[in-house]
DNA sequence: TATGAATGAGGGTTCATTCAT
DNA sequence: GATGAATGAACCCTCATTCAT
């Protein structure tokens, strides 16, 4: 009996994954607002009504989404310093930045539907809710790092935030229409900054 | 004749420019997405036909609305900057920033409908098509500040345009919900950075 | 489960009906283009969406009325023709269309609809599609005829069609409009044309 | 001053045939039903509302045109009898038509915007309000011939209308689709059975 | 739970026609 | 006569959401 339940819940949770996956395909290759909800049932290859009974809308699916990939985003590159051995906790912001930039650059169908609501993700209330949590973000990442150094940072996490607010904005422009530079003669002038900012 | 046919091209403008105010009103108090074509042509009481004489779609209209009224933001404050004696071009960047937040401050519904198209409707090609223009922006008044100064800086218009990008997407989370501070806060811990980067 | 299913589909069915019938109606009484898909759903007492669900387009119910109504006509001349006993393939086959002629002087409405497209309706490729049929038509029943007696005619199938095309365009002029003749005065020397053709 | 009048009269005829020619233009390159007003007074380069000047809509311009098309077709083809030396009238009869089928097959746009409502237009008492005539048409001619000869024909012009109508539709089919047969293989058959009507 | 048929408001757009100029 | 801006009904169609099964 307890395996059937199982089973029930595991299977609740391969729909949902399914709906998710799906919709994240169409996001990314057509766009939200051209996808509607009847493309991702049929991708997930359920009913229609299914759909409700796992998401309010589209756009619960949409904020559940960009906050999963951006988080997936961050623990990657957070997971890639951890083998190097940077010291200095300016250096640390960059190599992160450095890697999410690279991977954007890469998928540039991420970073249309990421970029635009990056730091929303990472401060979102909805965060705690939707996704049961327990990895280390950038934010208290560097915050510790701030604690474990001597050097006083007036608000650091007014001058992170706004290090995030820069980057993603300016970075969008530079990989989708090259401007003002392409990514990587923009890259050393944004570091440069970042810098300036975290002394 | 002449004078019939001027009366019919005023009456084209000013319908236009009916059109213009109910969609731009229409747009801040419910949004655009939830704005009808509909909507607007009833709050301008004209028929449905006649908004397609003026306007593509709703979103060409949306876009000239965006420009134009980020450059009367622009063109305010320039003036008001010509009013003062600010030498120091760093200081007169600010002036200008710091008196577009107070407006922003006063009229959130503007802040929600431009802020996060801000540089779009700065650097947007559409600008010279659309917008009869001779009025001088901030980015050539900035260019050219440069230029009158003997201090050399580094890309300028990349430095601009990261101010401007990093101003409009900080501002808007401080009006709007007061995060990461309160604007008035905010302001000095934003300019404080805006001098570095133009240092 | 199985019988509940069942209703489903017949309640599509009454549906399907219902709005066939309601835009039979409409086309015959109005004309095909003065009559909206609004009209439709509205007369058959079902959302407009409903509409799409079971049909592309006007045009895709007016084909397959067209299709139908004929299949119709010929099918109740045929049983008909199968009560009598008449031996001469030139008499069954203007025992039918004149079977046929008088279906319409009573229903000029139908003749309207359907003349002016009668041998489209009975060479359509789309007949298999839409209908479901194993019936036998006008065409299989003459060549049948023809291959069961001696005579040899020449080009069976081109006279039938110049047959069909002369009598639903000369007697719907005949029936609508009384010309050349009424169509009781111009049966005779239609069917003696019929003869020689088939002779 | 009778001369200034002579102008305006010759600038409105001016202006009408223009119209007609480009409708004429667009209604067999387009389809009557996807050229609007506004394709035909711009193509004839003049105000939407001097279109309503001339003719009552579109449909008024497409009858006047269907008319001035086919007088123009028969004209023709009489004219040409004229120069042959042929006695026998199903020859002269089956001589014009070929000479109009031919017209046809060279211009299928024609054929289309015309075909299906070639005995309209002869027959059409809007022919006498609509063009100012004085020549001969196929149906007089015919009837002359008949008066003619010695042999007595039943019913002269029911026979002339059935061989209207049977032509101009099978040989619509024959050319646009090749159906029942190509154009040129269907002529035989075709003039066989004109000349069995008629004899 | 899961289904998918049904809904119907709303989308954008076209266009014949009118009428003030 | 000539204009063309304005009209507004009608067009077809989409789609998020509901609900009986």
């Amino acid at each position: 009996m307890r395996i059937l339940k199982r089973k029930i819940i595991e299977n609740k949770e391969i729909k949902e994954a399914n709906l998710l996956d799906s919709a994240f395909t169409l996001f990314t290759e057509k766009g939200v607002k051209e996808t509607s909800v009847q493309d991702i049932v049929n991708k997930a290859g359920v009913a229609k009504g299914t759909f409700y009974l796992y998401f309010k809308d589209k756009y619960e699916i949409q904020d559940y989404l960009i906050i999963k990939k951006s988080k997936q985003l961050f623990e990657k590159a957070i997971t890639s310093l951890k083998e190097k051995n940077i010291q200095d906790y300016r250096e640390r912001v960059i190599f992160i930045i450095d890697n999410i930039i690279d991977e954007f650059a890469k998928n540039k169908l991420l970073l249309k539907f990421i970029s635009k609501n990056l730091s929303w993700a990472i401060y979102s209330d909805k965060i705690s809710n939707i996704i049961d949590d327990s990895s280390i973000g950038l934010v208290d990442l560097f915050l510790e790092d701030i604690k474990n150094i001597n050097i006083k940072i007036d608000n650091p996490e007014v001058k992170l935030f706004m290090i995030i607010e820069m980057t993603s904005s300016t970075v969008y422009t530079s990989i989708t229409s090259n401007k003002p530079l392409p990514i990587e003669k923009y890259k050393p002038i944004l570091y440069e900054e970042i810098k300036k900012i975290l002394s």
